[in-house]
DNA sequence: ATTAATACAGGACAGATGTCTCGGAGGAAA
DNA sequence: TTTCCTCCGAGACATCTGTCCTGTATTAAT
């Protein structure tokens, strides 16, 4: 285990005695790190690459929470709450994470307080960006959500400005919307020259515009 | 302070020294208990009575987030994200708050673990309800929202089933929609016979319907 | 090559919701 | 009492968004 990258990502440094009971994991891209309903056995830290959190409804769609990059904490809600796993966390990015398994937590770092406190920032982090786009969802259109969902997957990885189509289906129920919609939105961007589409791909030809567009609502 | 009432509603104790340093405040309904913007001075805990979590857009109007009951903890996100008040706290009926002063916090809490479960446990059933609602809101429409909302307020303090209509515009940017569209729905249902509207008050006739018609939805 | 199956964009329509506006009720002032 | 002002409910209209459906293109099977 990296001791120096945790440390540079959270601030904290393991006691020698707990590095042999940490455990790193790869993740692929589109494998889950946690899927809803299972039981939890650990808090998992990511260390490198993305991940998208997103949950099932009832109709059996699913709807995008928000995408994470490091610093980034998974299970800690269900194993405060003493839940089981309430949403998936799917890597997007080749991703390492580091896992603490649930024994040596109850039974080394429960009583750390310098620990605690690295939980304690990360949930109120969590929460309060929660509470911002509870009411940015609560109160922006498609159209404003599609633009910050496009700005949101931008990254340095995405070189070039082209984002795959192949799922525009997978990001309709992402952001709470049926693929019409999208369509839709997307011809009437393509009137008026702010993307173009070719084959299977988007491609922006105004980042400006659509930066205003999305009314600096992200999903992060 | 009443030891025991505090041990009663969150299980922890304080130590003897600490208990001459805490405050406890009563609020009035409607009185502010945190105001969006305003610097942090404490932890809150809820010792009695309701209040009701909202957030001022940018628009100018009000979001309601939520109604809470004890146990319930302010100012954490604050805290441990350090920032200044995000939402707006306001007392719904008389309430009691135990403050705990950030200085008292520093130096003795923040090293006491029993301490600090207290406050995690807290913050992740906070994310975790806020991560339910957050769906459930952004895909409910304006009727169920507006059920939903009657039946949050419905509480024994209140005793007769009225609603009063000059707040009818509050509701409305509570719950995030116009007054307009909130009398469309009214009229709707008193046609359906399910509440009937007089002078300045609505009744509801028929709990039962206007528990079905909230889908479960609620604003706690 | 012909046919069948699938997927996808977009037309048509309906329902939900916001904005603008007006007419009536009630209260305050003259 | 009359006039004026304010507030409220609702009509009219526009926009947003979901559902249903069709025509076309691409792919797969014969």
């Amino acid at each position: 285990m990296n001791q120096s990258l945790f440390k540079s990502i959270y601030d904290y440094t393991f006691t020698q005695d707990l590095t042999s009971s940490l455990i790193v994991r790869p993740f692929q891209p589109n494998e889950y790190i946690l899927k809803a309903g299972d039981q939890i056995d650990g808090i998992y830290f990511l260390l490198s690459g993305r991940y998208m959190v997103s949950s099932l409804e009832v109709t059996g769609k699913e709807l995008l929470l928000r995408y994470c990059q490091q610093p980034s904490i998974m299970g800690d809600i269900e194993i405060f709450t003493d839940c089981l796993v309430v949403s998936n966390c799917i890597a997007v990015e080749p991703c390492e994470v580091l896992i603490i398994p649930l024994e040596v937590y109850e039974t080394h770092l429960k009583i750390d307080s310098k620990f605690n406190q690295l939980l304690l920032k990360e949930l109120a982090y969590k929460l309060l960006t929660c509470t911002i786009s509870s009411r940015v969802n609560a109160l922006s259109p498609v159209n404003v959500r599609l633009a910050a969902y496009l700005c949101t997957v931008e990254s340095p990885t995405h070189v070039n400005q082209y984002i795959k189509t192949n799922s525009l289906d997978d990001v309709a129920s992402l952001i709470g919307t049926t693929k019409r919609h999208i369509n839709r939105i997307l011809k009437d961007w393509t009137e008026k020259g702010i993307i173009s589409r070719e084959d299977d791909a988007i491609e922006i030809l105004d980042w400006s515009k659509m930066k205003e567009i999305s009314e600096n609502v992200r999903f992060e």
